[in-house]
DNA sequence: CGGGATCCTTAGCGATACTG
DNA sequence: CAGTATCGCTAAGGATCCCG
């Protein structure tokens, strides 16, 4: 397969202002949802529990970040119909892959020098020459 | 060594409000950081150039953005007396440490489940139990 | 060309109080 | 317990003009 397909990899360099991975970074590039993530790699977690662990996070703003993580599809959120409630956060399949490596870096060669980030990428912005 | 060594692991868990490594992720989780960093994977690159590369980024955000990289040794300003002026940015040795994954992703043991982020940390919060 | 200086807008974040 | 509802602050981000 390949060769001619319609999608050039320019559509997905990160660096381009039009990429839709851009929605991806800016949803990773705030000050919680890495620490967020990062707890809920070990298992399903409750709200309370949640924001003890991480500390310093205020109510609000772990609800905001939360709702939004689900939006996205990177968690699940569980309500049981108790008293008193409880609520519990999980990582999908698609927010498990925030806690590995991409697949290029685990099996890819190991090489370490003249390497562009995503493949086909290489930023050399020729201005002029 | 080891033993009984004052720092104990909780000191560096990202999760703890007083760890130094909540200034690295603040460094890092912004808008621009990122872009910036893979633009300079390759190689040395001019003001001009990272701003053509890195699109949609106005020339007051990347200047900012880069005094502040190069304030945490991320990366280096080398200007040339010259006219015109010619300003190039570099990765340091620290800065070059973004753009490849931590030893421990890359040399570890490859198990996936009940794995701990911060060796040692596990996020058990246990409240009551 | 590579900024510095200003001014402005917004949205992220945080504290507090209240509720099912 | 797990929220919602306000309110307020600050910093990030952005537009524009100016300068060596």
């Amino acid at each position: 397969m390949s060769a001619d397909s319609g999608l050039s990899d320019t559509q997905w360099n990160v660096l381009s202002e039009s990429c839709p991975s851009r929605t991806s970074l800016a949803r990773i590039a705030n000050k919680w949802t890495a620490m967020i993530v990062i707890v809920l790699t070990d298992g399903p977690q409750r709200f309370g529990a949640i924001q003890q662990t991480v500390q310093g996070i205020s109510g609000k703003v772990l609800t905001d970040t939360l709702r939004a993580l689900e939006r996205d599809g990177i968690l699940t959120r569980h309500s049981y119909p108790e008293n008193p409630p409880r609520v519990e956060y999980e990582l999908t399949a698609l927010g498990r892959t925030l806690t590995e490596p991409p697949p290029r870096w685990g099996g890819g060669p190991r090489s370490t020098s003249t390497r562009s980030w995503p493949p086909g990428t290489a930023a050399t912005s020729r201005t002029t020459r």
